[in-house]
DNA sequence: TCCAGCGCCGTTACCGCTAACATAGCGCTT
DNA sequence: AAGCGCTATGTTAGCGGTAACGGCGCTGGA
C-alpha cells in the first residue's frame, strides 16, 4: 500500500490515481464508472492504485459535471410512525439495483417544515421526489412544479396532484369501516384519534367514515383526541374517558391502530366483553397487532407497495418515457381480526 | 460565448438572477447567502427577483466551489426497531440551527451493506458522520479513518472507535441486570433474543449477563433464539416455547422490549403470577410498555441522548477546536417496572 | 497499397458557484 | 488637495469531475 505523495491529509482527487497509474485523469474517470473502452491491462493498473490510495470519487464534482445526480428526495411526516419506515423499506428495496438512493427529510407534520426540506432537497437536483400527502403550501407545490423532475405524491389519493400520484383513499377506507360496522349491528359509534389538523389523511378517514355513517341515517355518539405521548397509553386513558362519558357506545373506531391495540387492552383488563359489548377497530394493519391476545380489526394501508410503486415511478420514468402524472389508486383490504361481531 | 436565449425548461442559474436584478452574479450569491456586505437596496432588489424566478441555488456546485457540505452522514442498522428512530430524532433536534443537515443510511445489520453505504455518503464529503456501533469491516474502518471529518460512533462504547464514541456500555447493562436478578431471588433465568450475529450490542448484553451470573454462581438454564416476523408475537410464541421445554424457570431476560411486552402479555393470558411465579425483563425502555398491563422491567438505552451527543460532537468539532476522540459512556438507568420481585 | 473503421486514450471546455483579490466611490482627516 | 479607510461591488481563477471530440496505431477489405 503506497501512500498520497505530498499532505496526507489533503484528500485524494482523480489527478492523485492518474499520477499513480501513469493514465490521464480522463481515463480513470472512464474505468472507475465503467463506461467507455478501456483496455484490460489499464483498468486493472487503475483499480490497483485507486484501491491502494483508498480513493473515494467526488461525487459534488462528478454530478456537477454531467449535470447527474442519482439521489431521490423522500419527504414524510414522521419516523415514529411505523407507517414511514415500512413506505421507505419499500422505496429502497425498488431503488435496488437502479443505482438511485433515497435520502430523506422529515416535516413533523409541519407545511413550514416541509417546505424548509423540499427547498433544500431541491438544491442537491435530486432525480427525482417523492413526497407524502397532497396538501402543500402554495410555495412548495410551486417548487415542485418547477422541479423539473419526476415527483409522486403518495399515501393518499383524495385530492389533485403535481405529477403522479400513488396510494390509496383515506375516505373510501373511512367509508368502507363504516359500512362494516354499521352491517354488523353497532348503532352508538365513538371515534378516537389524534389532535394534529395537519395529518390529513386521518382527517379525510374520518370525514369518510362520518359520511358513511350519514348513509346509514347514523352519525358518531362522541369523539375523543390526544397529541402526543406514548399511543398504546393514550389508547387506554381515552377509551377510558369515552366510556365512561358515553356508555352506551358500542363501537370504538380509533385513528391507528396503535391507540386501538390500547383501547383493546384496557378493555381486556376491564373484562369488556369485545367485540360482544363493544367492538374495535383500527387502521394501518401493523404487524405488532399480530401479537395481541386478540386481533383488531383494521385496515391495510398497502405501505410497502405504495413505496415500491412510487420508486418505481421514478426508476422507470427515463426508460418509459412516460411523461407523468399517473394516478395509482391501491386497495386497502379490511382485515376484520376478532373485534367486531360477526352478522 | 453567451448561453442559448432563453429556455424556459432550463433550470435557472445564478445568472439568471443577476440578470434579472442588474448585478453582478456575486453579489446576488452574496446575498443569497447573508454573507458580506451588500446594501439594502441592492439585498431586496436581488431577493424579490429570486423570489420572482422562483430560484433554488445549486449546493452542487455551492459546495464544489467552497469544499463545504452542510450534510452529515448517519448509518444505521435498521429503521423498525424503534430505537433509531429516536435517535436519529436526538440528531435532528441537535443539529436543527447549526445549519447542519443530517443524511441517513441503512445497512439491515450487514458488514456489506454498510461498507457500501458508507462508501456511498463518503462520496458526497460530508461534515461528519455519525455510525453505529463500533464492529466495521477493515475497508469500512479505513475509510471513516481518512474521511478526513469527524467520526462519531455510536450506541456502544465496549471496543475500540475511530474518532469519538458516544453510547452505553451494553456488557455493564447486562451485567447489571444479572446482578439485580439474582439479588431479587431468582435462580433459573432464561434469554430469549434475536438470531442476528450481527447484532454487537445484543451479543454484550448477553455475554454481560453471563458474566453477571456467573459471578453468583449462576448460569442461563435455557436460551431461546428468533428471527424475522412480529418481534410481539414471537415474543409470545417463544415464552411458551421456552417455559414448556424448562418449566423450572422463574427468570426470563429479554434481549428487546418487544418481545418482552410480548412474553408479559403470554404470562398474562395463561394466567401466569408475575413477577411472583416468574420475574421478566427486557431493554431498551420504549415507551410502548407505558401502555401494557404491567410495566416491563427494563433498561433505558439513553437513545436521544446518544443522538444528541453525537450531533453535538459534529456540530462543535470546529468551533471547539477539538481533535476529536472524546468516548462519551452514559449511564443507563435500569427501570424496575412491575415484573421483578421486590426484595 | 490505401484508407475506413475500430479500440483505446488524451485534450479541451465547461458544469454553477464561491474564495480571494481588485476596484470604485465616498466622507474625512491632515 | 492628497491620502486614508471604509463599504459596496466586480473580476478572475479555480473546485474535481465529465461530455464531446480528436488522434493514434492497428487491422482488413477493396
Amino acid at each position: 500500500m503506497t501512500r498520497p505523495p505530498a499532505d496526507p491529509r489533503r484528500p485524494l482527487t482523480l489527478r492523485d490515481v492518474s499520477e499513480a497509474s501513469g493514465v490521464s485523469e480522463m481515463t480513470v474517470s472512464r474505468v472507475l464508472r465503467n463506461r467507455g473502452d478501456v483496455s484490460d491491462t489499464t483498468r486493472e493498473k487503475v483499480l490497483g492504485a485507486a484501491k491502494a490510495l483508498g480513493y473515494v470519487p467526488n461525487k459534488i464534482a462528478g454530478a456537477l459535471a454531467s449535470q447527474r445526480v442519482n439521489l431521490v428526495g423522500v419527504i414524510i411526516p414522521s419516523l415514529s410512525n411505523l407507517v414511514f419506515p415500512e413506505v421507505l423499506s419499500g422505496i429502497s428495496a425498488e431503488l435496488e439495483d437502479t443505482g438511485l438512493q433515497p435520502v430523506m427529510g422529515v416535516t413533523n407534520y409541519s407545511p413550514a417544515k416541509e417546505e424548509a426540506v423540499l427547498y433544500e432537497m431541491l438544491s442537491w437536483r435530486p432525480s427525482g421526489v417523492i413526497i407524502a400527502g397532497l396538501e402543500h403550501t402554495d410555495t412548495a407545490r410551486a417548487m415542485l412544479e418547477n422541479a423539473g423532475v419526476p415527483v409522486v405524491e403518495i399515501m393518499d389519493v383524495d385530492g389533485v396532484g403535481v405529477d403522479s400520484v400513488v396510494g390509496i383513499s383515506h375516505r373510501r377506507a373511512g367509508l368502507q369501516m363504516a359500512e362494516t360496522i354499521v352491517a354488523a349491528g353497532y348503532r352508538h359509534i365513538g371515534f378516537l384519534g389524534t389532535k394534529m389538523p395537519e395529518d390529513h389523511r386521518a382527517r379525510k378517514r374520518l370525514e369518510g367514515f362520518k359520511e358513511g355513517l350519514a348513509a346509514a341515517g347514523l352519525q358518531l355518539t362522541d369523539e375523543e383526541f390526544y397529541s402526543g405521548g406514548s399511543a398504546l397509553l393514550k389508547g387506554r386513558e381515552m377509551t377510558e374517558a369515552i366510556l365512561k362519558r358515553s356508555p352506551q357506545l358500542d363501537f370504538l373506531y380509533y385513528s391507528n391502530d396503535m391507540i386501538g391495540a390500547g383501547g383493546l387492552l384496557w378493555c381486556l383488563d376491564n373484562g369488556i366483553d369485545v367485540p360482544g359489548r363493544v367492538g374495535l377497530a383500527g387502521f394501518n394493519g401493523v404487524d405488532l397487532l399480530d401479537g395481541l391476545p386478540r386481533r383488531l380489526a383494521t385496515m391495510d394501508a398497502c405501505r410497502r407497495e405504495i413505496g415500491r410503486k412510487a420508486a418505481e415511478i421514478i426508476a422507470g420514468r427515463p426508460h418509459s418515457g412516460l411523461i407523468g402524472g399517473e394516478v395509482i389508486e391501491l386497495e386497502p383490504t379490511l382485515q376484520p381480526g376478532d373485534t367486531i361481531r360477526r352478522v
